[in-house]
DNA sequence: TCAAAAGTGTTAATTCTACACCCATGC
DNA sequence: GCATGGGTGTAGAATTAACACTTTTGA
């Protein structure tokens, strides 16, 4: 596998992706890990330069989750020097028994424009690329130490996701086309990091008509069958 | 005047900045106006090698306004194809009367990182760049056609500062040190683009907690003398 | 018939709105 | 005194929060 070329992309700019899932009550993310470094890092890439910014991180979520509609939110673009770190990346690449050329262009700085993507957990299907050996979810709050200024760059994520959770009505990202009162609430408890209250929960939700309400989930529980509900299309 | 060097400068990467102002119970924003072209602009630069990106955007702000306290925020990076028009460049420099070398950098793919401001009116000196002849304040809804997309900049950051208006209680950037509350309704009436009651946004600063008064202003008008107001520090 | 969880009704608390009223100021 | 605009009191409306109550389900 060569290495790519700089000829391809635009030098200096890449993105960096947050990919927020949520499964079994708790909300995670995308991590890759490097070969051999051991080093976690957000699933990133670059541009191609005749390539729209936004079409470079639809077409890297593609590779990596098999999804082409994804919910995906700019929030940040990092440029700071000292994110600058020119050995990890020239560790992790020889790590991958890359020789790397003189200047090579992935040595250089590089001004990553940061963006956050909502799926449902269920529908991905994990790909790893070439440099790392694994891409798997973590929970939000038991993350590994990140490379660069990765770790700024997912609070950041968060910080933002719970801004827009209410003005946006995002939740329903998150989880499949039908789901429960319930599953709903604990996206948005895993989200805030705090409990709700049942009732005012519900009220809420079905005040802002944004609900469509389905049949009946009977999960053989001995209680009431919860209603399974759905987002209006617009 | 010599064309700026590509070796000084991240090659591909702008900033753009949307500087609002208050004067005369108008917001407005600094423009640009090209040499011969009679083209309008946003104030904007490039990022040096070694520069932090915000930095960058300060020092530009700085040579054209002489201020070097700003409130400044990050709220977009365009990147689409669309927005890469290399002619208006050239044009631009050929009225300068630049001979323009074979592949100039200036007339690559741009990607720009938008900032907006938010400074008190008077306390600006403006001072036009090398390829403008005039920066000047143009009034937000009488604002001449822009060059590449820097409509579409525009418009997102006053869409980005009135969702932030309520949140971050930046309205008082706009104004001197001291005010009155007329002065900082008028502020919030213009961003808002709507009028509101007098009482209750008087009642509702006073609530927030934010305000320190000051003394009287007696302006010789016959009716009461309104209390200066400042923004308490943190 | 019981426990568990879902859904809704009701009332209290709080916040928001509208309007009125009083106050200070200079003529 | 009077007109003008600044500041606050208060009653009603609207929204939110808290708690209790009823319903449904399978054992």
């Amino acid at each position: 596998m060569a290495l790519p070329d700089t000829s391809q992309y635009i030098p200096h700019l890449a993105y960096d992706s947050v990919v927020f899932g949520f499964s079994k009550g708790k909300l995670k993310i995308l991590l890759m890990e490097y070969h051999a470094t051991g080093w976690y890092a957000l699933p990133g890439g670059f541009v191609r330069k005749a390539e729209n910014l936004e079409d470079a991180v639809k077409r890297g979520l593609f590779e990596r989750t098999g999804l082409k509609e994804i919910y995906l939110k700019q929030f940040h673009t990092f440029g700071d020097r000292s994110r600058y770190q020119p050995k990890v990346m020239k560790t992790i690449l020889e790590a991958n028994g890359h020789a790397i050329p003189e200047n090579y262009w992935m040595l250089d700085r590089f001004f990553s424009v940061a963006y956050y993507a909502l799926i449902d957990h269920e529908k991905v299907t994990l790909t790893p690329d070439n440099l790392s050996d694994s891409i798997a979810w973590y929970e939000i709050d038991r993350l590994p130490k990140l490379i660069f200024d990765h770790d700024k760059i997912v609070q950041k994520a968060l910080q933002t996701l719970r801004e827009n959770l209410d003005r946006n009505l995002i939740g329903g990202n998150l989880l499949p086309d039908r789901f429960t009162m319930n599953e709903l609430q604990a996206v948005y408890e895993a989200i805030l990091g705090e409990k709700l209250r049942r009732t005012s929960f519900q009220r809420k939700m079905l005040s802002l008509d944004i609900l469509d309400r389905h049949e009946k989930l009977y999960t053989g529980k001995s209680h009431k069958a919860p209603f399974l509900y759905s987002f209006k299309l617009t």
